[in-house]
DNA sequence: TATACTGTAGAACGAACGTTCGAACCATGG
DNA sequence: CCATGGTTCGAACGTTCGTTCTACAGTATA
């Protein structure tokens, strides 16, 4: 990753990567300085050269995997305008990097209430503005083909359908990013659909 | 909670309600027995005459909450017959459950890979039975109505809804468990059935 | 009143934590 | 050749961690 600068960004660049299997393995709070410097082949101290403290460490991550996937989402709705095209493309976009980038995708999730002020602000800023495009996709086909599901309930069950995957993603058994998200996309257009089968009751009682 | 038992088990059982909120808040590596016994309104070594260690703290709490929701969805599912109406059954049951305790189900979906050997196996044994039963639902449905789909994407998408409100949920605006659940199994049942929307390419390049 | 057991906490343990400091290294350019 | 400035590290800082030890209060039984 980023391989074209600096001796500095590149020895920097390293230290996230494997910071990043080490955040992925422990947790932030379980993983330490040391660990991390371990696993950098660095010493300990030698961090500090980089980067002025844990918590920027994990900021540096977040905010370079987000930037990354945004930045590819954006260059591929350019060249689709159907809405359905659109979200499957979405899906796909998110998984692709999901599961290329399966470590950092869970240090991104799983730490995503870590980072304080000022830091976690930024992250939080950059994360909501990639719900919104999702909603403003959804709202596009919603629009189009005259449905009337929950936009909220919607783009939040689909971004659970997705996120989830870091639980159980196995490659051998779940195949790759196109056909999950073939799959995960058949199951949730047709989903908010508007169809017949109007709501039964739960049965409870 | 468990209020009908001796001096002892109810100290424990407020201490393990105390500890759950902390965890909630900071994680169970970022939480410290400090914190812990503060918030019990306990000294830190009174604490120990309660468990041994702060993993056998987690394990309880664990192991407790997921005894619970197991022995409700049981008791729920004998009095149903009709495959749909048991899969909304098995969403309401989970929703109602985790929202009611939001804070335990975080420190479950959350903290699901910090017990180590024992516990954690112990566990990890409860948590598959409890998805395992969510497949037959999902395979009796698939029968029944000659369904298509991969059960396996199926119920981990489901499980994905539901347990990603841990990070969104907001009273005021979501309502409550009945609700959410009607929505979630309109979209997720919907989305299983076979649909004439054949599969368009997500259209990249 | 004496005995025994449960419950509670102050003080301390060694280990690990994130971070800092000063000295050394090493490449470059004068 | 030395001087410079980016890079590296051993050692230590002060704190906090999970846990333990010991002593003492409270209560129930004899």
């Amino acid at each position: 990753m980023l391989t074209g600068k600096s001796r500095f960004d590149r020895r920097l660049s390293s230290i996230l990567a494997h910071a990043t299997n080490v955040f992925y393995e422990k947790g932030y709070e379980g993983a330490s300085m040391r660990d991390l410097s371990r696993a950098s082949g660095m010493s300990l101290a030698g961090m500090y050269h980089y980067f002025e403290s844990k918590e920027k460490l994990l900021y540096l991550i977040q905010k370079h995997t987000f930037a990354t996937i945004v930045e590819r989402l954006r260059s591929r709705l350019e060249e689709l305008s159907d809405p359905e095209q659109r979200i499957r493309a979405f899906i796909l976009n998110h998984l692709e990097y999901f599961l290329a980038n399966q470590k950092a995708m869970k240090v991104l999730s799983h730490e995503d209430d870590v980072l304080k002020n000022g830091f976690g602000s930024e992250i939080r800023a950059i994360k909501r503005e990639y719900y919104r495009i999702c909603t403003v996709l959804l709202d596009d086909l919603k629009r189009k083909k005259m449905l009337t599901f929950s936009t909220r309930t919607a783009v939040l069950s689909l971004f659970g359908i997705m996120n989830w995957i870091y639980t159980w993603y196995n490659p051998r058994v779940d195949g790759n990013a196109a056909k999950l998200a073939g799959e995960m996309g058949d199951i949730f257009l047709r989903g908010i659909r508007n169809g017949k089968n109007a709501r039964k009751s739960a049965g409870v009682n």
